[in-house]
DNA sequence: ACCGATTCTTGATCTAGATCAATAGAATTT
DNA sequence: AAATTCTATTGATCTAGATCAAGAATCGGT
């Protein structure tokens, strides 16, 4: 069951089985459906959640009632409403799983334990915060600068096998698109 | 000439004196004039640059030969092409002072260097990187969810002051709007 | 204190992409 | 395998915000 999570860890720093014990220790494991959410909009976020198997989106609802998603996680991603979690304030997000999942989930306080007690978790963290930070400012960048044909395309170039598990819909929404325009684009029209 | 520096870095974790000299000797200050760059778009990003006193902004070109800015960096903030730096590839960034600006720049070999010497920087940058990624997130979100005019509002809610630093049509870039739209919302017409 | 540079405002027009509508095609559930 | 629900396509129309244009106000360098 923790296969995956090590096995991400271990590309950035190495561990011993005892720190692996013990890092096991901190986490719970879930297993949840197609459609079940793991966090609903207005609830804290109690958990960092790691993707063993399967596939989850997190989303908000703009004031006109639409979803826009902002991340699709899948074996090997963590998904939260961060700033939820950190901040222990009410979600804007909800996390849905697409797919039948299997997750690891680690509470605020385990977090902060696991930092102070594996440094070479700090380490971990911090990589993994740095190359998030990175696809984010790429995110953000294509967001306000490129088309709506360029963002499809540079999704598309970055994570080729989304198109294998995500449906359209849900694309154009992580991409701030209407789904007639991602029809559009592919169909050229 | 570090105080900032120290004062930003001990909000999150405590350094001996001897830490302090340590990472001094990691550093080089720069002056650098309003309108001058620090870097160009096509070269690689050589440093993390921290802000002691000034202002400065990161922006990329779109292919139109539009200007779309991701940063503004006053006292106390971090700027670079991140991905740039990290990967040592050509930046997509150009990051150019709005104000006369004074800064502190880690090069790639010693930014790595004082994160194994220092675990303290570990921390830091993980807790850095933690916060950073809250508000990208949050910008993320706005950036696809909001009107053009909740843009603007959140953004002078979030952070009031920058109405008396930056002129306005560097904040419409930033939000990723025609100044026109942005002089609009603040005249109600 | 002046002169050229930026920066801001306001109106007129244009456009990329959204929304609406209707149909068809796939998947899931029973 | 029928029924229901979800997903994709295509055309017609609409709209938020961009672009264009021209004048006014403000700034900053000498």
């Amino acid at each position: 069951m923790f296969q995956v999570l090590f096995s991400h860890i271990e590309e950035k720093v190495q561990l011993s089985d005892a720190e692996k014990a013990k890092i096991t220790s901190y986490f719970r494991t879930k297993k949840i459906k197609r459609r079940g959410y793991i966090l609903m909009e207005g609830d804290v976020c109690n958990f960092l959640t790691f993707v063993e198997r399967g596939l989850l989106k997190s989303a908000n609802m703009d004031e006109k009632g639409n979803e826009h998603i902002s991340l699709f996680a899948w074996e090997g991603w963590w998904i939260s409403d961060f700033n939820s979690f950190i901040h222990q304030v009410p979600a804007v997000l909800s996390i849905e799983a697409i797919e039948d999942s299997e997750l690891l989930q680690i509470s605020r306080d385990n977090y902060e334990k696991l930092l102070i007690e594996i440094p070479l978790m700090e380490r971990y963290f911090r990589i993994l915060y740095q190359n998030s930070l990175v696809t984010k400012d790429q995110r953000l960048i294509s967001s306000n600068s490129d088309s709506a044909e360029s963002k499809y395309l540079r999704l598309v170039e970055s994570m080729p096998n989304i198109l294998q598990r995500v449906p359209q819909n849900l694309i154009a929404s992580y991409l701030g698109l209407a789904p007639e325009t991602i029809s559009r684009i592919k169909n050229k029209r």
